[in-house]
DNA sequence: CGCCGATCTGGACTTTGTCTAATATTCGGA
DNA sequence: TCCGAATATTAGACAAAGTCCAGATCGGCG
C-alpha cells in the first residue's frame, strides 16, 4: 500500500474524521514515512512547504487521530510523546543514546506468565519496549 | 527489611552517594514507602514538615539516585517520570485512568521470540506495560 | 451570494524539568 | 578544634512540551 496526499481524504473518512487540508497534510507526514515523530517534528514537516499550520491544529489534530484510532501513541521518552501510525500490534525497540525508535513486528513475540488482572480491569493494550544502547 | 531515617545513610554509602540531609529526606520518601513517585511528589513529601528541600535539589538527587542505581525510572506517563525504588527486575501495571502504577513480578513473566539486537548494540533494559482500563 | 457549524489560529498560560552563579555545608588534615 | 577545598544546596531565570480560549476563517449548502 503506498500512501498519497489523494489518499489521505479516504484514510481519513474512514476513521470518521472530516478531511480538512491541514488534516490531510498531518496525516500524510506520518503515512507517507510511516515513521514515529513527535508533534514537533509533524510541525516541521507540515510548515516546510507553505501551508503554515499552527501549532494548535497540530496537537488537535494529533489528539484526534489518536481518539479516532488512527494513530498510537508511544511513551519511551520522558520529555516527549511519538505518534505511530501503526496500528497493528507491534513493540519498540528504543536507542537510548540516539533517541531512534523503530518497530519490533508482534508476531513471533510471545509474553506468557503475566498474573490476572485484578478484578474490573481490561487490558488496553501490552507495550514492550527494548531499550538499546551502543557497545561502548 | 524495614527502613528508618537512621538506615537510609548506610543506603546511600552503600551506593556511593554523600548521604546529606536533602538526600537522606528524599531517599526515606521513596523507600519508605515502597511506591513510584514523580519529582513533584517527593518535593511535596519531603516538604510537609519543614526541613525545606528546593526544587533544584530534589531534581538533581533523584538524577543522582538513577545514575548510581538507587533508583530506576518508569516511563508510562507522558506527562512525568516516577521513579521508582524497586530497582530488582520487574514489570508494571499502569492504570490509564487513575494513573495508578504498580508492580508485577518479573519472576514468572516469559518474554520470548524477540528479534536479534542490530549489530553493536547491547540491551539496557525491556520495559514491560500492561496498560489497564476500568471496565465501562 | 450569505449562513452556520466546524475548524483553525495567535498567543497567553501551565507544567515539567534544566541551568547558573552565589551561598552554604561537609569533611579530612593540621 | 579550626581551616580550606571540594561538594552540595539554593532562588529564580529559563526552556520546551503541551493546553486553552476567544475571535477569525473556512466551506458546504440553500
Ligand atoms: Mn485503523
Ligand atoms: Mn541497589
Ligand atoms: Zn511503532
Ligand atoms: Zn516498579
Amino acid at each position: 500500500m503506498h500512501y498519497t496526499r489523494d489518499n489521505m481524504a479516504g484514510l481519513l473518512r474512514s476513521h470518521d474524521i472530516n478531511p480538512t487540508h491541514q488534516r490531510i497534510e498531518i496525516a500524510y507526514a506520518l503515512f507517507s514515512r510511516q515513521e514515529h515523530l513527535s508533534a514537533d517534528q509533524v510541525m516541521a514537516i507540515v510548515n516546510t512547504r507553505h501551508s503554515e499550520t499552527s501549532k494548535a491544529t497540530v496537537y488537535n489534530t494529533l489528539k484526534l487521530f489518536l481518539e479516532k484510532g488512527l494513530v498510537r501513541e508511544v511513551i519511551v521518552d520522558p520529555s516527549k510523546v511519538f505518534f505511530d501510525p501503526n496500528t497493528s500490534p507491534h513493540h519498540h525497540l528504543y536507542e537510548v543514546d540516539s533517541g531512534k525508535l523503530s518497530d519490533i513486528d508482534a508476531e513471533h513475540v510471545v509474553i506468557s506468565g503475566l498474573p490476572p488482572l485484578p478484578a474490573g480491569m481490561v487490558t488496553e493494550g501490552i507495550d514492550l519496549i527494548v531499550r538499546v544502547r551502543r557497545t561502548s
